[in-house]
RNA sequence: GACCCCGUAGCUCAAUCGGCAGAGCAGCGGACUUUUAAUCCGUUGGUUCUGGGUUCGAGUCCCAGCGGGGUCACCA
């Protein structure tokens, strides 16, 4: 099957033979550089500042990029270069490359191209530092023109598709995600520190659980049965806690067939951590640390601004239960309210948009979210929640009605969630049957049993506290973006006809899985 | 899943009330030996997302579809 080719892609190949007739590889194996342009520039400045104004290096260095710009001036020409460091201007004239090679510059290296230039160091009368060129070579011709250089790439469905076309031509898009891998690995060295192991548990699952969400369904062949994507690795890593490891963290990625949206996405990273010995209150101040310290990391500031929202995140957080929160931005107290038919009334008569159907702890979660969370710009932990709401928590001593947690909640964003981890196997038991009872009632998002989980508790889980971290969510506040998607690399978008080279080949998986949402279709 | 908005050159965007599809960047040709979105002269490039319909005439109006975005629903 021939590969069509665009005009203008049709114009760069035929500039790739002609270097090749030339004797140059359009597509060397390989790149010599002695130096980055971060490097570069490093060494030029040390140069000066030992020379004074005016030196130029006297040693070559070789460099490698991609052509970012050329401006061209009858025999000389400037051009940029970028490499993953940064960028270094590049000055060539006539006079020192000689015509040919010159020309061949001029003619057959075009915007996007990889090349490697070699030359010396000396700043323009402009003030630029830039590399005196003696000789190039290319590297790697580019059949894609590189999107317009002073918009960049705006388009958003592009942008997503085409991530690489976006990092490309948007410096934004490549410092959001540097941000992201600088917190991420940050976040890595503070549990590191505090003596937590990083672990991996199922991606594929026998058995969905430890949160409310609908799974995404596989077949396993060789196991000749029913798998689950993980919507959480919560009870795999409780049970590492029982099997005596006393700090675990895993980052992984979690799976919940749901909708998207700004906040929401179905395939999305967590951070879940546990640790034993420890209570809520402990893990709020994990929480607190762990934020601050990879903000510091990551961005060098534990001030923020989050859409237009200056948030500090310096500790202590302001903590409030939610009782008092729905009662202070709503009106209504829910303790007052114990049946479904009063807190559906006076949810109502407050303007909650519930419907009448509406389970008593949808309500309180409604309250929560219509009301109460866009008002908590300023680091906020929610905490105290109905046992109802939390299948998997202890309850407080003092009141058997609410369980141990908090929701970590900044720039009116809901970034986590953690408890004291119920670690009575026949309280965990009760609650896996009130689950579904929930489910039996049409809660499709309700949690299975898990017995072997509750036969993991058996053997003794001691006092433990855990806590989740959504990382994209995390990610979007960093790096000030107000989606999901704009921190996700490569955001699931519907397959394009024209993207196929072929038909997919899971129909196997398909044909057996009970439902087919994970296998192409 | 429902509703609303968007889809024009490789990219960024125009196109009056329904009346000859245009500009900038990129590309191509030329001038220019320190430029910075270089500048200047010339120039190529279109299935206006797809398929129907209305009309003398559709990028524009109507219907359906595809793709994306937003709001809602769903998402402890």
């Amino acid at each position: 099957m021939e590969l069509e080719l665009s005009e203008l892609q049709e114009l760069r190949r035929q500039k790739a033979e002609e270097l090749r007739r030339l004797g140059l590889d359009p597509y060397s194996p390989r790149a010599i550089r002695t130096h980055t342009t971060e490097e570069a520039r490093e060494r030029f400045l040390k140069i000066e500042s030992e020379r004074g104004a005016g030196a130029e290096d006297d040693e070559p260095v070789t460099l490698a990029g991609r052509v970012v710009s050329v401006r061209h001036m009858g025999k000389t020409a400037f051009s940029h270069i970028r490499d993953g460091h940064g960028e270094l201007q590049l000055y060539l004239r006539r006079d020192d490359l000689g015509e040919e090679e010159f020309e061949r510059f001029l003619k057959l290296i075009d915007l996007g191209d990889f090349i490697e230039a070699t030359g010396t160091l000396f700043r323009t009368k402009t003030g630029e530092v830039s590399l005196r060129v003696q000789r190039y070579r290319p590297l790697t011709k580019a059949l894609n023109a590189p999107p317009e250089k002073w918009h960049g790439l705006q388009d958003v469905e592009l942008r997503h598709r085409q991530r690489y076309a976006d990092l490309i031509a948007n410096e934004e898009t490549r410092r959001v995600f540097l941000i992201r891998s600088r917190m991420i690995s940050a976040i890595r060295r503070y549990l590191d520190s505090l003596g937590y192991i990083e672990v991996e548990t199922p991606t594929l699952q026998p058995l969905y659980g430890g949160a409310a969400a609908r799974p995404f369904t596989t077949y396993y062949n060789a196991l000749d049965q029913t798998f689950y994507l993980r919507i959480a690795d919560e009870l795999y890593l409780k049970r590492l806690i029982v099997g005596g490891y006393e700090r675990v963290y895993e980052i992984c990625k979690d799976f919940r067939n749901e909708g998207i949206d700004r906040n929401h996405s179905p395939e999305f990273t967590m951070l879940e951590f546990y640790e034993a010995y420890a209570d809520y209150e402990t893990m709020m101040q994990r929480v607190e640390g762990l934020i601050v310290y990879a903000a510091q990391e990551a961005l060098g500031t534990t001030r923020l601004v989050y859409q237009g929202n200056e948030i500090d995140l310096t500790p202590p957080w302001r903590r409030i239960t939610l009782r008092d929160a729905i009662r202070q931005y709503s009106g209504i107290d829910y303790v007052e309210h114990p049946t479904q038919e009063s807190l559906f009334a006076a949810a109502r008569a407050a303007g909650a948009d519930v419907e009448p159907g509406t389970v008593w702890p949808r309500i309180v979660d409604q309250l929560l979210k219509q009301f109460v969370r866009p008002h908590l710009i300023q680091p906020t932990f929610v905490i105290d929640y109905p046992v109802e709401l939390s299948p998997l928590a202890k309850r407080k001593p003092d009141d058997p009605t609410h369980v141990e947690r908090f929701q970590p909640n900044i720039g009116g964003l809901e970034i986590g969630n953690a408890f004291t981890e119920l670690n009575d196997p026949l309280d965990q038991y009760a609650r896996f049957v009130q689950q579904q009872k929930d489910r039996a009632a049409g809660d499709e998002e309700a949690m299975p049993i898990d017995l072997d989980y509750v036969n993991a508790l058996m053997y003794g889980m001691p006092p433990t506290g855990g806590v989740g971290i959504g990382i994209d969510r995390l990610a979007m506040l960093f790096t000030d973006q107000p989606s999901l998607r704009d921190v996700i690399l490569f955001p699931a978008m519907r397959r394009l006809p024209a993207q196929q080279g072929g038909e997919p080949t899971g129909e196997d998986d398909a044909n057996k899985a009970t439902n087919s949402s994970l296998a192409a279709t």
